[in-house]
DNA sequence: TCTGTGTGATGGTACGTATCATCACAGGAG
DNA sequence: CTCCTGTGATGATACGTACCATCACACAGA
């Protein structure tokens, strides 16, 4: 049956209660949410009687049939375009889920892990016949590959939603990280330490936070702070990249990630004259025990602000224009990102 | 509203699909059911089409709706008796996550984490009025404090529901790791390595796997492995508990996980006479670059055969006498149980 | 013509909860 | 006695899906 099969296993209904309190089901309804409309009363006497009633036998709400007559129930979901619990992601969801969590404890919320949604073309897809995450009141939406235009359908329909990173369809709410920013601090200190010429070396992604740091690139080098050459380059060549960028006498190589910075810095560990920095999360990642530098990015605050930005989109408290949230990281300084001089051993 | 406002944001329903295809809800239903009963036949122009309707639309069926009508809809609780993807937690429930998200996505089901159960007395509850684990086809409980006569009147309802981790309660369905044998296996190791006399510092916590140590401590002791004393301790008796049995010549410190091993051998750290192991997981657990000695359990195994188990269960496919599961572990022999003439550094 | 039979599809209802419109009743005013 | 009003509670219905019982129809055989 693959999971089809019938599994009604409730006992305890309204009907139930009503039976044995002696009143009607609308009454046990109307007990439960404490309605105190002009039409329909309840005198605490029955009150208390159902109350009993209601103790006595355990009963629990179902809560499909909640959500059928049209009320939320406190049910988040989460999609993430990859596996988030794997041992290959956690260094990257793990701070999100643990900010997740907390949330949704705090919003007394139960979340909805889309684990299910089928795998086409090498992502998750979100809008497919059998997905369910309109079981939930809302969704958070996890991921660098995400597609766009299927989540600008979502929120069309009024289907709340919330991503986590910056994107670029208007339309959708997000709380990023403002890398642009933080990739102008990193130059500016680069420029401190005496760098004036720079390679970034990536993969030519075009995830809007990769755009972003690219930008803050291009604006960094018009405004004089460092010239940065960008080139784009595939994981095999990596280190031949980093090299040439030595030979032109480079003093900086900027990486996308810290797992590329850790590559080109063993690359160039003999070379005390050039420096690595990676424009990304860099915790836990050295090179030679010298911790690369990049960034600190607040991860479990993003979860925490995307989770309540999503609750107070589904309570229709968000108004549309308060629905994009950049949040400030960290520089690392680190030990990968050295005075330009070199040689300083 | 705090969650509870209207949330309908369906548009397209068999209904809608019925009307674009000129036939009847009940069709459209038999359509994407694939019903063949004898009493209900589509020819496939009628079937295509529906199937058109359904693609043009964009159809996806409302989980809650398909709940209600007594069907199950591929989702799996998962409820913990204390937050799981904490900073403090994430150690112990790390495995165990990654192998249900790898279950749950080969199984096709999504996850129900059941982060809004209200804590009462310091664990979160399971039977509460406001819980919705109802809304999973299936529950899996984690967590050593366990409130085995709550499950139990749960799996007397007929709800299925797997623990990880043994349980006492032979109406419950469980996957465990077999301690005694573990147990057993390094007290055997212990004496080839020519200990004679031991303690074992615990808690005195009641939780099954706590009372199988104990109890294949005993067995050890009648047997003639080694002479096992136990000692019921506080977290700040350790250091002194551990010191007396060293005065009194025994030559192994016996604890009841990495964290108070851990303790237990920087008290003792001076003293190269005696050994400490504990009975639990140590991995990336040492005392001055030693790593603790102890049992490798395999965490994502469990999740999995858990997992597997409460699929089972759901589609009543296994038989009651098959739905308790002790699973070996490994002992990680470590570096502070070391020979018992001590001395050899 | 009547009866049977196979085909294609539909109407009705159940699931559990929320809500609106309605109703029975008592007591006071006219 | 009738009318009105406020109180207490209920019946009916909607939500979207699944499924059983039923039906209309055509066609063949007696």
């Amino acid at each position: 049956m693959a999971g089809n099969g019938d599994v009604r296993t409730r006992r305890v209904t309204q009907r139930e209660i009503a039976r044995i309190a002696g009143v009607s089901q609308a009454t046990v309804s109307a007990v439960l949410n404490g309605s105190t409309s002009a039409t329909v009363r309840i005198p605490p006497a029955t009150r208390e009687r159902v109350q009993r009633a209601l103790e006595q036998a355990r009963y629990v709400a179902d809560p499909a049939a909640r959500r059928l007559a049209g009320l939320g129930n406190k049910i988040l979901g989460v999609f993430t375009y990859e596996p988030a619990m794997s041992v290959e992601t956690v260094d990257f969801y793990g701070p999100l889920l643990t900010g997740i969590e907390e949330s949704a404890e705090r919003l007394g919320c139960d979340l909805l892990f889309l684990t299910a949604s089928p795998v086409v073309g090498g992502r998750r897809r979100l809008l497919d016949r059998r997905t369910r995450f309109r079981l939930a009141d809302g969704c958070l939406l996890l991921g660098q590959d995400m597609d766009e235009q299927e989540v600008a359908e979502l929120v069309a329909e009024g289907y709340p939603c919330v991503a986590v990173g910056r994107r670029e369809e208007p339309s959708i709410p997000y709380v990023g990280v403002d890398y642009g920013a933080l990739t102008l601090e990193l130059l500016t200190r680069a420029r401190a330490l005496g760098h004036r010429r720079a390679t970034y070396l990536h993969a030519d992604r075009q995830t809007p936070s990769a755009l972003d740091r690219v930008e803050a690139l291009g604006r960094a080098t018009a405004g004089g702070v460092l010239d940065v050459r960008t080139e784009i380059v595939t994981d095999d060549d990596l280190e031949r990249a980093a090299r040439d960028a030595a030979g032109r006498g480079e003093t900086l190589v900027l990486c996308e990630n810290a797992f590329t910075a850790a590559r080109v810095g063993s690359a160039l560990v003999d070379d005390d004259t050039v420096s690595v920095a990676a424009l990304g999360e860099t915790e836990g990642h050295a090179v030679a025990g010298r911790q690369v530098s990049g960034f600190r990015l607040p991860r479990t605050r993003m979860a925490h602000e995307a989770l309540t930005l999503l609750h107070r989109i589904i309570d229709g408290e968000a108004a549309p224009a308060k629905r994009h949230r950049l949040l400030p990281g960290r520089v690392e300084p680190g030990e990968t990102l050295r005075a330009a001089d070199g040689a300083s051993r």
